[in-house]
DNA sequence: TATGCATATGATTGCGCTGTCATGTTGTGT
DNA sequence: ACACAACATGACAGCGCAATCATATGCATA
């Protein structure tokens, strides 16, 4: 049937084991026998077995992504991606697992299939990386994990994450270094730890600018693009009384809002700018383009596979110095103008 | 450490080889046995190791969901999401490969993880589903697959579709019953088997209602925003010669060709009717919403992991028996209205 | 030359499960 | 009552690999 390791030991003229030790990279192999088994491997083309690696080793090569988005966002989508690509870099595979928040039996469903498949780690993502319950379940069965983006209880465990309340912070400055001083903002899911961050960031800009900011300027949101619109429809409503510019949560609810601003004629960013968040696909084709901070979810995953295949992270779970906190930018695009005056 | 099939045999009273046969749902066990069995492993929490499971039998319980999307666009996530509900429901976990068409050593990367992981079974989305020389290679290894919406060649082996022809005939009829009888069409990527089909699809309706189709009409495209933008700018430059209405081969260039009519102070759907295909979330969420075809995607992609995982296919690949044709319906929505005189 | 240590390799065992086959233990028809 | 099936269970081997330990080589130092 296929090739065995067995099979790649005789025809290169070694033990089993010598070239077990060349395929998991192991000293004390002489170079000239490491080429010979190498050669061989290629010859047969050999592929070792999965399965039986981890059934004899500690290791499965298998990483966990769990994600709670019904709706696999282009936030799900970016992190996936990347995920699997620097999974492919180091011979490891990913696992999505979908998880429900809502659903304790879906808690159970991910916790079978970590048992099952015998996982290295696991991804955990927004906001299900804010769960104490599965934390603490996680934990209790040693498994390492990476936090993206969990915005909270930075010393539990290793995350990635970008600086979510400098972001909007420098973002908030922008608008306002373009003359705006009546800002509305349209917030995110609340158990989403970025929601919070954003928030804060974008009030500190506008309390150190000493700018005031009325409560109802403030509008509920859940990071979808409905959310954006009727949020949106709410700011603009009155125009005796409305802001010059929005900062919505995230890209899609900015759509909402430049829909709510197409709906009342108001046009952008002439009359009104818009920012949004999270760099999605979507922000860079509609028009206008939206002004947004480009988180790099691609590199945020890939960090978390690098954390969790790394000996040292599985060594010590509590090291320190695997917390990533990596650099976001903002882009410029066309939703954003100067104050009308 | 875990616990095994041993212990639970141990504590039920019974062999290791009659949990197993629990396990696999095998005949032979007396009712009252299997309850102990269930009941024990309950007890227990045990959960079979995946890997020994793949290693002493002939199943790995993991399929492949191999796409090539590089922004992982709304119809992948959407067959992702069905396709790995499934499998809960099944025991068997999603591994998800991408792969680029267009790189000869990404089919290779693709081709040793199922060597790698011994994949019971693989599902092949477009373009991939129409490449000869991948589907060359998977059956030679005598992988089960499926193609999703292959378009051709449709007795080489299962699949699972939906009639993309009928489909755009349909929706072009409902365009010409609105007393459309100009309508423009931008295509998708020429190598998805979708673009051929929807065409002729529309052409079709337009021959049976005796309409003409002036080949400027026919605009080239590639399943995205530009594209739409691009195309419906083309389509509706001429101010004296332009059409009714537009049928883009999927949602994400219907929403440019409205964004080129917008830019234009073209209104939709007053003075132009735009349709897609595919259904995407985003068709729902713009304004004007998009009438287009939804496909179940998420359907297709259980449908297609329940084929992979029956034992007759997998005796059987010639089996006609597996192919799928789901049905398809149109979405009336807002980008729709009737001729304008 | 003898001693030690770093380097290099192989023999053996077992991971947890399923396949095969042997062995019971009931039921059914005559 | 007997043969013979259908049913029910267990003993045992082995899947392909890595871990462990034992055993060989070199090569410098005393």
């Amino acid at each position: 049937m296929n090739v065995t390791i067995k099979d790649v030991a005789e025809a290169a003229g070694v033990s089993p084991k010598t070239v077990s030790r060349v395929l998991n990279g192991e000293a004390y192999v002489r170079p000239s026998v490491k080429e010979v088994v190498l050669e061989t491997i290629n010859r047969l083309g050999y592929k070792p077995n999965m399965a039986a690696r981890s059934l004899a080793g500690a290791r499965s090569y298998l990483i966990g992504l769990a994600v709670d988005d019904p709706t696999w966002s282009a936030y799900a989508a970016g992190l996936q991606l990347g995920a699997i690509k620097k999974c492919r870099e180091r011979n490891y595979h990913l696992v999505v697992e979908p998880v429900d928040t809502n659903q304790a039996e879906s808690e159970e469903a991910l916790m079978r299939a970590i048992a099952h498949l015998r996982l290295d780690g696991i991804i955990l993502v927004p906001p299900l990386c804010t769960s104490d319950s599965l934390l603490d379940r996680i934990e209790a069965i040693g498994l390492p994990y990476v936090r993206v983006a969990p915005g909270q209880q930075p010393e539990r465990s290793a995350l990635v994450e970008i600086d979510e309340r400098q972001a909007a912070f420098d973002l908030t400055c922008h608008l306002i270094s373009l003359g705006h001083r009546d800002i509305g903002f349209i917030q995110g899911i609340e158990q989403h730890a970025a929601t919070p961050l954003r928030r804060a960031g974008f009030l500190d800009a506008m309390h150190q600018a000493g700018l005031p900011v009325k409560p109802s300027r403030i509008q509920p949101g859940d990071f979808n693009f409905h959310s954006g619109l009727e949020g949106g429809e709410i700011l603009l409503g009155d125009a005796q009384d409305r802001p010059t510019a929005i900062f919505a949560s995230n890209d899609d609810s900015a759509m909402g809002v430049i829909a709510a601003a197409s709906r009342l004629g108001i046009p952008v960013p002439q009359a009104l700018s818009v920012v949004g968040f999270d760099d999605a696909p979507a922000a860079r084709i509609v028009w206008p383009d939206i002004t947004t901070v480009r988180q790099p979810l691609g590199d945020m995953a890939g960090a978390a596979v690098e954390i969790l295949v790394d000996p040292r992270y599985r060594a010590n779970m509590q090291d320190v110095a695997f917390r990533r906190v990596l650099p976001y930018e903002i882009i410029h695009r066309g939703s954003v103008g100067p104050c009308p005056t």
